[in-house]
This record gives structure tokens, C-alpha cells and sequence, in this order.
DNA sequence: ACAGGCTCCTGCAGGC
DNA sequence: TGCCTGCAGGAGCCTG
């Protein structure tokens, strides 16, 4: 489901809720996926931590975990675990009551000391949720580069002598970590890009063209709460507005909003990718 | 170093 | 109404 703007929302919604707040209990609906670690384990490093903040690292949520007496020590103590939350296609994250109803397909509960209950809810399983104890694992870091962070001269040089379609370059999390369907379909639109042209044969002034839409168009999606193209909503369950300024993605057939020449679907690295013929070179 | 296919899952929309 | 197909915001694996 979630891309950069959905994730870094949720993020920032789950940060502003649950910082500062204690994990009292877990409760896990689930043995099977989506456990990288074992539910019991996971238990372990989650209960009766406080959550010192929670950010987004590429298409993953972090929640920076202190022992519960770091409360009352100084703030600058590092954290001593993380519980690491991919949400895969139809994962969500959501701040509710303990009364709230509970949706089906809810596989974590985590009671707080607020009152409230922290919840991931995913119906088709893709998601991933691992805790990390950072005694004897190191701090989880995102594979590739940041599409927000990420200047000029690194990004020309993560497509240099690429062969791959510049579409699955922006899709591979290894290069750049956040960017997914929509928004390499979104971005390229924008940079006047066709999806199918090879990374590494793109000119600097065509990098440098897609590296500022990239950018505009996720700042622009994460300002818009992110995409809800079906059933995305953020930490407190609301829908984002990004949707509604997409401009190729979902469009097959309709007309392009700049020439009106009908947007065109093809199948690429496997993904339905959407570009104007006329506007996209 | 890729491309392409397949897989993990559930749910929904559309055609018949 | 039901049954079928195709499709969905991700990503890892295998083969060629």
C-alpha cells in the first residue's frame, strides 16, 4: 500500500500520538507471518519500553525504544531496541482506544500506559514487523539513499552504467529506499521520461530533472497526507488527498491533463506503469 | 547485472 | 445470484 508520503505519515501521526508513552502489554493474533522474529521475542523487546519517537527509514517505520527507566535519566541516552514495522501492500498503523472495534485481519495490539493501543492491521500479509535489541544487533538503516536527502551528484551516480529500465531503478530500494509505484510513475511524468528508457543512458539534465520531481512530488503527496487510492488512511485513520493530483498513475485511457493524448498502460519489471506517449520521451 | 516470471496473501471490481 | 479473471501501494527468490 504505502509509499514515501503514506509511511512518512503515518510515521510522523504514530510519533505524535505514542512518544514518551510506555508499552505495558503485546498481544499477537498471528504465528505465521509477519514475523521476522519470533512473536515471543518481539514480546520481549516491546514490553515495558518507552518510545522515545518514531520515524521513518525508506518505506519502514521505526519505533526507537528506551528501557523504561531512561524516563528519568538523561534524554540523550541512546535507544536500547527498535521495533522495525514494514507495511507491506495493505499494512496499517493506527493510534485507537482499547474499545475501538477490531478490525479482522489485526496481528499486534500493544496496550500503552496513555490509555491508548498502538495496532497493525494487514489483510494480505506482506508486511514485516521485527524488533531489533540494539545490545546485539546494529540500528536499522534503509538499503539505499533517501529520494528526499539525496543530492544532485549521488543520485546521476546511482544510475551510472545501469542497463535496467530507469522505472525499476527508481523501484529497486537498493539504489533508492521510499519510492514505489506511483510515485515513479508520477515522477517520471513529471520529468518528461519514459519509463522504459535505460538509467544509465539518461543525460545529467534529465537526472537532475527527475531527482527535482521526485522530490517535488513526494513533498507535495506527504503535504496531501499521501495517496489513498483504496483503502490507505494514516495513524488516526484518516484518508489522504494525494490521489487527486495524480496525473498518469490509474489514468489508462484518459486523456493526458497537458496534451489530452490518451495515457497508455504497459506491464514493466512487472508493475503496471502509466505515461503520456506524447509528453514522455 | 539484469530481465522476467513466480510467489507470498486477501479483497474487490467487472464480465458473463 | 454465483463464478471466473485480473488487478492491487511490495519485495524476495529462482532461472536464463
Amino acid at each position: 500500500m504505502p509509499e514515501l508520503p503514506e509511511v512518512e505519515t503515518i510515521a510522523r501521526g504514530v510519533d505524535a500520538r505514542v512518544r514518551g508513552d510506555r508499552i505495558l502489554q503485546v498481544w499477537f493474533g498471528s504465528h505465521r507471518e509477519p514475523f521476522k522474529n519470533s512473536p515471543a521475542r518481539q514480546a520481549k523487546g516491546l514490553e515495558d519500553r518507552v518510545v522515545l519517537g518514531v520515524e521513518r527509514i525508506g518505506k519502514h517505520i521505526v519505533v526507537q525504544l528506551g528501557l523504561a527507566a531512561t524516563r528519568h535519566s538523561s534524554k540523550s541516552l541512546p535507544p536500547a531496541g527498535q521495533w522495525v514495522v514494514h507495511l507491506g501492500m495493505t499494512g496499517r498503523l493506527l493510534v485507537t482506544t482499547p474499545e475501538a472495534p477490531v478490525a479482522p485481519h489485526t496481528h499486534a495490539r500493544l496496550t500503552l500506559a496513555s490509555g491508548r493501543e498502538l495496532r497493525f492491521v494487514d489483510p494480505r500479509r506482506f508486511g514485516r514487523l521485527e524488533s531489533r535489541d540494539l545490545k546485539r544487533q546494529k540500528p536499522f538503516t534503509a538499503p539505499g539513499a533517501d529520494p528526499l536527502l539525496v543530492d544532485s551528484t549521488s543520485f546521476v551516480a546511482l544510475f551510472r552504467g545501469r542497463r535496467l529500465s530507469i522505472k525499476a531503478a527508481l523501484l529497486n530500494q537498493s539504489l533508492l529506499s521510499g519510492v514505489g509505484n506511483i510515485y515513479a510513475d508520477e515522477s517520471l511524468f513529471r520529468a518528461g521520461i519514459r519509463p522504459r528508457r535505460q538509467a544509465g543512458r539518461l543525460t545529467r539534465v534529465e537526472l537532475d530533472k527527475l531527482r527535482q520531481a521526485l522530490l517535488d512530488v513526494l513533498q507535495h503527496a506527504i503535504r496531501l497526507g499521501g495517496s489513498s487510492v483504496s483503502d490507505y488512511v494514516d495513524a488516526e485513520g484518516v484518508r489522504g488527498f494525494f490521489q487527486l493530483e495524480h496525473r498518469v498513475y490509474q489514468r489508462t485511457g484518459e486523456p493526458c491533463l497537458t496534451c489530452g493524448t490518451p495515457v497508455r498502460r504497459i506491464l514493466l519489471a512487472g508493475r503496471s506503469t502509466h505515461y503520456c506517449p506524447h509528453c514522455q520521451h
